[in-house]
DNA sequence: CTACCTATTTATAATCC
DNA sequence: TGGATTATAAATAGGTA
């Protein structure tokens, strides 16, 4: 080397042992071209400097995942496993979930139904009478919104059968107003007697000419029972 | 170097070029390990002889899978992204269509209906009512089963009103069977009168002592019609 | 293969610009 | 920093065991 023999221990001035890197990383990399050149052998070479600056050198025939690659397979082992195997798993789990929604899903739709009992049939059969009764209930009100009719919902009455003849018998009741549609864009006088049955929808006859009755809640319109 | 200057190039003898790698990888990697020690620096050297034979170094301070993460990050590129990226987009998949699951049963269970228009809501309630018959026509398999009488579903016969009246009024007919149910241990005497309104189920008492009197199709056994 | 030997070439520490 | 110089240490080709 150079005058007088080197302790191989870290050089402590900064500046030196940059001085001294940036040689011994030319010198290195000469040799691990030699190396490849000569001797017909794939080189990779990874080098950090102490203030985090990469230098790299790799054989002209292969690039550093080539070499990472076969560095793997030779060794045997994935360095990057647990990262696959976790995203993996997670798919697996969404599959499998996927698999149970679909399943439901089957069964729901009359299909698939072979595994189960009596009972299981009977909750099932239960549950999509309930499930028809809240989409007739919800489609009750999307009727009424096509027609330009503002729907209120009493919860009070509870079994008040049907039709507008019944809301006008209750009409003093008290009027607790949980959901109010708001208006379609239209014509506001149309006006409809339906409700769906056995639910307390009523159609309510909009008059957007008279002042507020009420004020609170989702928006406020002056409204009479039709 | 030694006696006479190297011209940098393939060493064609196999045996030259093995006894020089040996030297000069030896030289190399104490080339490797001395400027780490030196100059601080993280170094990885992989390199594979002609045969594939792996020889390695990496710093004391770190590992190869350390330093090529480091060289991923500091490169910005993961050389992997497209393997972890086909991944990832499958499970990405996976949770949208788990999530449009999700949404339909829902909705199938009379929930987030709020998106819905009339006419969604009136094929919803539609198929519901479709579901709800197919599971009703399963339940009722499933409660002749449970009192151990073989069902016969005879598809011809389309609309037959129910009960098992009608079902005498047709004794003579073709009953070409498609579906048989195994038999389910116990009393083979249990008869059953009911059938599921307005489908091709019949009850019919099994006489197992009887000899077969069809052999074809999903087994066969000698039967009465209740 | 590994180890040693040795003549030579190379690498490089120290220094200066 | 970045080269050029130079004295010297290290590396190593080729040989032998």
């Amino acid at each position: 080397m150079g005058r007088g023999k080197i302790e191989i221990k870290k050089i402590e001035n900064p500046t030196n042992r940059q001085v001294t890197y940036s040689k011994r990383r030319a010198g290195i990399v000469k040799k691990a071209t030699e190396l490849s050149v000569l001797c017909d052998a794939e080189v990779s070479l990874i080098m950090f400097s102490g203030t985090g600056k990469l230098f790299e050198f790799v054989s002209s025939s292969t690039t550093q995942k080539g070499v990472f690659d076969k560095y793997q397979q030779i060794t045997g082992t994935d360095l990057w496993k647990s990262k696959y195997e976790e995203l993996q798993a997670h798919l697996n789990k969404q599959k499998e979930l996927n698999a149970k929604l679909r399943r439901e899903i089957r069964q729901r739709n009359g299909e698939d139904l072979e595994g189960l009992k009596f009972d299981q049939l009977r909750r099932l059969e239960q549950d999509l009478m309930k499930s028809e009764e809240l989409v007739r209930l919800r489609k009750a009100y999307a009727y009424f919104y096509l027609l330009n009719v503002v729907l209120i919902f009493i919860p009070q009455f509870h079994v008040l059968g049907s039709g507008i003849d019944t809301m006008k018998k209750k009409e003093e009741g008290d009027m607790d107003c949980q959901y109010a549609f708001a208006e379609h864009e239209g014509d506001y006088q149309s006006t409809l007697g339906l409700a769906s049955e056995g639910s307390q929808i009523y159609a309510i006859r909009v008059q957007p000419t008279q002042p507020n009755l009420q004020s609170e809640g989702y928006g406020s319109y002056g409204l009479t029972l039709a």
